[in-house]
DNA sequence: CAGTACAAGTGTATGATATACACAGTTTAG
DNA sequence: CTAAACTGTGTATATCATACACTTGTACTG
């Protein structure tokens, strides 16, 4: 019973954080060393059946298919031609598998276009592949990402966004925020379609989708409470429909034009 | 097996989404119903002994107080005194339980300030409440968030964005636009603070949980492949570090500089 | 007023799941 | 050669969601 009720707005800051160095709980550790240790054969014993990577490989490949909750320890074994306990080998715990399944799944982001385009075509491209990686897996978004370890390719998306950010001549104090706005945008305002990518994958078409989410949205419709809202929904279109993708660019230009002021009015 | 390699970004438009009108299949439709519905009470039987409402709120105290994971049939029965099945009476799967506590966590949004300030003013407003909201059920956004109904207090925070968006003049189409960045960027840049407070209720002190983040962030540093983001990491600080809402808040006036200069330019 | 149809809470059963634990077979350091 | 260390397996347990049948209470119907 670990009540706490007090607000979240607590003393932490940016440095606090960025320079922690301190071991963080063992358990945690483990949680992060599976993600970056090189699991070095210890010699003795019979040499194992299959590696980490397998197991994750076959894990990932379950939640493309038949969404995250096909991923239990024995579709994942029973995949892998095992009986569940084999997995405990390689993985001590489900919770260690997601770690490694987010890190896995998100992949390498795409390397930097040849010519530089200047900094802010290629954070959009940055920003689109990030948005397609989602909806292309979109159980990824169903862990609770920021708590699980940051493993090897979350820091590459990372660096690939921090690159072309440089360019702009912000300090360094002031980059890191701007990363923090980009890839804030960029996951939430990916929700919608990743939401539709869910569906999708459990076999709901696109049209069932859209109707049981405009069906929630009609609700507002002719009630008082949501007046101002309904105005929007209802108002004629203004005859260049958009699809989700354009839509999402429209706002991450919005999201650069506020970036692109302040790196004008600072630099 | 409903395999689909697709990439998310079909052919839906905004339009086909917003002005859906068709009936959602009928398992969503029940469970958006149930959000909704006055409950008229048949006349036969037993009356009740409790409503849904009291199993919401049995079921959102648990999740304030032990974590999501505490949100177990089982647990909310037990709370209110009776035994497992009894819910059941009141919905239908755990899922519908679900969709209820998230429509119910999320509460009502502020009211509108007195004297209207502005749109960005309140906009702003808008946006520190909702961030401060999540942080303090960071289980919220442990919740396929946009899968679910959408239930009355969640288009109360829709409509309350709207209301002081509408000022600026903008087409119903944009406002459209501009609401789904704002609420997108808003959900997106709380997401390290919610790991934070996530943590906390589980006991786990500020200090620790720093510790473990700033662990997985350090590996990057002296990593050749992460060598811009470990020079972010690693600068000096610019002397004024700041807390995550600070940083929250600075992040926000870039997208609203980026929202205003289209209003700008567009009015 | 009687009785019946329906509703509410209960008890028990089932199947899925994570994971602890002890075991048997395998390989190699010493 | 032998024992230590490791591999996969089999079995057991605890926790859940949830189906189903049952008991009991209530108020509408005749």
């Amino acid at each position: 019973m670990a009540s706490r009720k007090k607000p979240a707005k607590g003393g932490l800051t940016h440095d606090e954080l960025m320079h922690a160095a301190v071991r963080p709980d063992p358990a945690l550790q483990r949680r992060s060393e599976l993600l970056w240790d090189d699991r070095t054969r210890s010699t003795r014993g019979p040499k194992a059946a299959f590696t980490p990577e397998h197991v994750v490989q076959a894990a990932v490949k379950l939640a493309d298919e038949q969404g995250l909750g096909a991923v239990t320890m024995q579709a994942v074994s029973a995949r892998l031609g095992f009986t569940t306990m084999a997995i405990y080998r390689y993985f001590p715990s489900k919770d260690a598998l997601y770690d490694a399944i987010v890190d896995a799944g998100m992949g390498l982001p795409p390397r930097p276009s040849a010519p530089r385009n200047g900094w802010r075509a290629e954070v959009t491209r940055w920003a689109q592949a990030k948005r397609e990686m989602l909806c292309a897996r979109p159980w990824l978004a169903e862990l609770p990402f920021v708590a699980a370890p940051h493993g090897p390719n979350w820091l590459a998306w990372l660096e690939a966004l921090a690159v072309p950010l440089s360019e702009t001549g912000l300090s360094a104090a002031d980059l890191g925020q701007m990363i923090s706005v980009i890839d804030g945008f960029t996951r939430g305002a990916s929700d919608t379609s990743i939401s539709l990518a869910r569906s999708r994958a459990r076999g709901i078409s696109e049209r069932e989708w859209a109707a049981a989410v405009g069906a929630d949205l009609g609700r507002a419709i002719g009630d008082p409470r949501f007046a101002t809202f309904a105005a929007i929904l209802t108002a004629p279109s203004d005859g260049r429909p958009r699809t989700m993708a354009e839509s999402f660019d429209f706002g991450l230009q919005r999201v650069l034009d506020g970036i692109e002021r302040y790196v004008t009015a600072t630099c």
